[in-house]
RNA sequence: GGCCCGAUAGUUCAACGGAUAGAAUAGAAGUUUCCUAAACUUUAGAUCCAGGUUCGAUUCCUGGUCGGGCUACCA
């Protein structure tokens, strides 16, 4: 339908004016549904070349166009805007063929795009942070992959370093043999007492080092406690049976833990690596750099790479004792997951507060000559923060996942029962509502705001389950599917040919798909398909309030109702698939 | 100090440089003998400030204000 109109629309600038310009480079507007029209043109533009008024050009230009391309019905005028309106016919026949819920690949390029995200520690369990994060991440993948592109999904468990230590000698301190099972806690929380325990331990025998006449920064890092966490880091290296036993034991823990959560969030992974296994990487590239001149040495022996002529700064890359810090690691992971895929893209959904590393990482893989480098991607997102500021578990300022899911769950629950609509439905089915209510309450939250910003989370003000929800586009899906059950399209009968204005919207809209998931997948937003998807709910319940579908006034405008109700299903089905939310059936 | 990001109705969010800046929520007023009222309809309410570019700026540029982040031989 475009295609005819931007050629016809190119041919009849050259023809009018001698206005040279590709049918591609034609732009085309949505008409706003204040005014009448489905595309709109923007002549004003051409003004100076055209050298007549707006209304004029506008004028002369609808008339051309619409003589000249059979699908269009009329065209109207208002200042320097043509609004250019298809036959509805032709509308009629597109959402008879039209194939919505496809995966895409007519873009022409698709690629192979590896995405990490989650990415924890596994010292405690997973906050709305990492809900974000996971959310995001998800859906980032499922969207790439509908446009067509082949997507890894990847988490780096950050499983080793020094506050692991913590969480395990202060559970070899204190613990006493306490397991999970015993003490009926989740593994993730199990190990993440044990951390918070080792903070607070910490404090005690910092004051009392204050006490003594230390300065309260270095009394922190220098009790007895820290001492010892540190010795246990040299032992982890070295490999000591003892302490790698226990690390196995509690990451383990957590790993059973995550993995329910991960489960219940409905995010998965192709791939894990582990930092226990890759935080030695990347010391023999920067060596290479060393050696070609691209990175220097200090007196001190410690390695630089020198980013100010790529306006950053000088990165470590080596400490004076050869050891690694996070960006050689990071270096050598990169490498280690490009050798493992040979992927196009590889993306990070790491939160901003490390742009500036990701900004380095890549320039710095640049500078060591890695073709891939270009691919690397940095998802930044904006943090989620609580009132008074930013989450953080050590100070108990957190809203944990598994608690917040629980308690989305408890709200669908006792809004569904107030509703009193499910009668006859088996607890396993109301179970099954409520987590998808629950959560798809939660994760509509999370992606329907612009990743670069961020999110405050007020506990006090449960998230909504009324208005622009989740909720209201799975009731909207539950409310087309109540529709369906008791009938079905009839392919076999003669559709209108002609659309009321709510019928018209809705088709339009469906139409916009395409350009949608382009936008999402292009500028690595699902808060587009979160919005689209609100759009859908919105201009059905428009048209279903204002038109019945089953009395509707004759048989083929009921099968026409029937289908438009079977493309708004289809559409929240599958864009909700994009955003890992569930459609149920009743509500 | 330097660098990065954000700022839109009371509140939470939209708006490839285009028309009268859209929604939701909170407020006011309506809609159910009829397919799910977790819905629909009506109403009131906003672009941080000052310049600049443009036929046209919430959008782009410059300067400022406010908020957040980064700026460790931490991860």
């Amino acid at each position: 339908m475009i295609d005819s109109l931007n050629k016809a629309l190119s041919a009849a600038l050259h023809s009018l004016y001698d206005i040279q310009i590709n049918p591609d480079d034609i732009r085309l507007d949505i008409t706003r549904k204040e005014f009448e029209g489905d595309f709109t043109f923007v002549v004003f533009p051409y003004l100076r070349q055209s050298k007549k008024g707006p209304e004029h050009t506008a004028q002369e230009l609808g008339e051309a166009v619409v003589s000249a391309v059979e699908q269009l019905e009329k065209y109207n005028v208002v200042k320097g805007f043509l609004n250019l309106s298809f036959k509805s016919s032709v509308w009629v026949d597109w959402l008879t063929s039209a194939n919505i819920t496809s995966i895409r690949t007519a873009h022409g390029s698709p690629r192979k795009i590896m995405v990490e995200y989650s990415s924890p520690n596994t010292n405690k369990p997973l906050h709305l942070g990492h809900v974000r994060n996971n959310v995001l991440g998800f859906s980032i993948c499922q969207i790439l992959q509908q446009y067509g592109h082949e997507v890894i999904k990847v988490n780096l468990i950050n499983d080793r370093g020094i506050h692991i230590c913590k969480s395990m000698l202060s559970y070899h301190l204190f613990g006493d043999g306490e397991t999970p099972e015993s003490s009926g806690l989740k593994g993730d929380h199990f190990v993440g007492k044990y951390y918070v325990l080792f903070d607070v331990k910490n404090r005690e025998q910092a004051a009392k080092l204050v006490e003594q006449g230390m300065d309260p920064e270095e009394a922190k890092n220098n009790t007895p406690l820290m001492e010892q966490t540190r010795e246990w880091l040299r032992k982890w290296e070295e490999q000591d049976s003892e302490i790698r036993s226990l690390w196995s034991t509690m990451n383990g823990w957590v790993y059973d833990g995550f993995h329910s959560t991960y489960d219940r969030m409905g995010v998965s992974f192709d791939k894990f690596y582990h930092e226990s296994e890759t935080y030695l990487l990347g010391k023999d590239l920067v060596m290479e750099g060393l050696s070609s001149g691209e990175l220097y040495q200090k007196e001190d022996g410690s390695v630089w790479i020198d980013l100010t002529a790529e306006g950053l700064d000088q990165k470590i890359l080596l400490r004076s004792d050869g050891t690694s810090v996070y960006m050689t690691q990071d270096i050598g992971t990169a490498q280690l997951k490009y050798d493992d895929y040979h992927m196009d893209q590889s993306v990070y959904v790491v939160g901003n507060e490390q742009d500036y590393h990701f900004q380095v990482l890549k320039a710095t893989l640049k500078r060591l000559g890695k073709a891939y480098a270009d691919g690397v991607f940095h998802m930044s997102y904006g943090m989620v923060e609580l009132p008074e500021g930013k989450l953080k578990t050590r100070e108990g300022k957190v809203v944990d996942a598994d608690d917040l899911m629980d308690e989305m769950y408890a709200t669908a629950k006792e809004r569904t029962n107030e509703q009193g609509k499910t009668d006859g439905m088996e607890a396993d089915e109301l179970n099954t509502l409520y987590e998808q209510l629950g959560l798809g309450a939660l994760k509509y939250f999370l992606l329907r705001v612009d990743p670069v910003k961020r999110i405050l989370f007020n506990p006090a003000e449960s998230i909504d389950f009324q208005g622009n929800t989740g909720t209201f586009i799975q009731y909207t899906h539950a409310r087309c599917q109540s529709i369906l059950r008791s009938i079905s399209f009839d392919g076999s009968v003669t559709l209108p040919d002609h659309l009321e204005a709510e019928e018209r919207a809705l088709v339009a809209h469906f139409h916009q798909y395409d350009d949608k998931l382009a936008e999402a997948a292009t500028n690595f937003s699902p808060a587009v398909m979160a919005n689209y998807l609100y759009e859908t709910a919105k201009l059905f319940n428009s048209f279903y309030n204002q038109h019945s579908i089953l009395k509707a006034e004759s048989e083929n405008i009921k099968q026409l109702r029937i289908l438009l109700t079977q493309r708004t299903a289809e559409t929240l089905r599958v864009c909700g698939r994009l955003l890992g939310m569930e459609m149920p059936e009743r509500m």
